[in-house]
DNA sequence: CGATAGCTTGATAGAGGTCAACGGTTGTGG
DNA sequence: CCACAACCGTTGACCTCTATCAAGCTATCG
């Protein structure tokens, strides 16, 4: 716990355009930076937060790769998301004041910790920390709206598309490449996800490399043909 | 324009213990109440607001039913949920500053308007407010986890039971009845919301009445075995 | 190096989609 | 008030897509 080990600086952060509201004044920014109280690492497999959990801080991914998921008392397992690097995780937690899913890291994993209060607190004095507050709830609320689109109206293939296509490009907006990544869920997560058995996600992958528009060496993803999966993912066609 | 007739109370309005925050001291409850600053009224039909609006407030429904639903370019169509009285409307406007779905009133309606600026500026001095509004939000995001449960892991029998539920326990908590409800929506818009096609909602249907758990009668539907019902949505029976 | 978890592929079955016909309700205009 | 149209809902027959069950293969990790 040595004090210079959790000493952060979010305006030194590469990530900082993703997690941060743009166009403060200092010392709009000396305050915002109090935020974050400590780092937290995360080992792969380990859960950051439990369904149940009390909830007290967003958590913003500083390195590593999450999934969310819902367990009913049923059996039913929901994956719900998957976070990378400057995404804002937690938000499920708000409402009830206990988590209502589970966070858990993909890889290993660090995090900056956000005492929710200590959000509100400042959003009350900075309006842009409050606006983009909202904005982080109302971007979830949207990728969800796509999520159920999705999940209710397209096929196995349409739906992997969209999902690869998804992916590389957040990927692409944090400086990887645009063709080719690297999973870090497995087929029964992503097919969680996606609404289909792992089976149908193999299956659909091995199709799309006998197509031509992928190659896959398990985990590695290398698109080739970016235009026949956006196709694929409109390929709602109506015959003329 | 009449200044009588626009004139609202909130603290008279019998919704407020939906769409207000509590225990708000007597000087916060009047500053709130200038939140709202017109009422409008929507006919059946119509559109509260579109895909691509400028997004300036969020709607407190009064009266009436609404639907939400994204309509992309290739022609798919999702209903991304179904409000009534008492609920908040607009989320979705909130990160794009244009709203990113349509909401069309399933019924006329009424709903009190409120500009979002105004909200913004009320929750930097009333914490209380502020907190209220991140709830709403968390409380969107945690239902819309559910839906993707639904859409990705319950079958037609599960979905619609689970459906069903959902609507008459909201129902109850405005004061109808637990066991009969007037559906608002055709069965195709079920259908889409639930990841359905129009004649599967009714086969499902029909078969529900078959087995004595409901009634239907086109749009009344009445609920014979509310048990059964919650049973069919945890029959997610693990043979011994 | 063996064990375990993850992935692929095949065969088969079942749920829900599609297409089609018909019946019932609601609303409008003569 | 009736007739007609448009919309909505139901039901049947058939087909397609995805789930299920099963076997074998391949990384990965202790």
């Amino acid at each position: 716990m040595n004090p210079l080990s959790i000493k952060v600086a979010c305006s030194n952060c590469n990530l900082r355009e993703l997690c941060m509201p743009m166009g403060l004044k200092a010392d709009e920014l000396d305050k915002i930076e109090e935020i974050v109280a400590i780092r937290r690492k995360v080992k792969r497999g380990a859960r950051l937060y439990s369904n149940g959990e009390k909830f007290t801080s967003l958590f913003a991914i500083r390195t590593g790769f999450f999934k969310t998921c819902i367990t009913t008392e049923d059996g039913r397992n929901q994956v719900t998301g998957f976070q990378m690097a400057g995404e804002i995780i937690g938000l499920d937690g708000i409402v009830k004041e206990h988590h209502t899913c589970d966070a858990v890291a993909l890889e290993d994993a660090e995090v900056c910790v956000m005492p929710f209060e200590r959000i509100e607190e400042l959003s009350r004095e900075v309006a842009a920390l409050q606006r983009h507050v909202h904005k982080i709830m109302s971007r979830e609320i949207v990728r969800e709206h796509g999520v159920m689109l999705l999940l209710g109206s397209m096929r196995a293939e349409e739906r992997l598309a969209a999902f690869l296509l998804n992916l590389v490009q957040r990927l692409h907006a944090r400086g990887f490449s645009q063709s080719e990544l690297l999973l870090r869920m497995t087929r029964e997560e992503i097919g969680s996800y996606l609404g289909l058995k792992l089976e149908t996600v193999s299956r659909t992958f091995s199709k799309f490399v006998e197509e031509g528009i992928v190659e896959v060496k398990q985990r590695h993803v290398r698109i080739i043909d970016t235009e026949a999966l956006k196709l694929i993912v409109n390929h709602n066609q109506q015959p003329c």
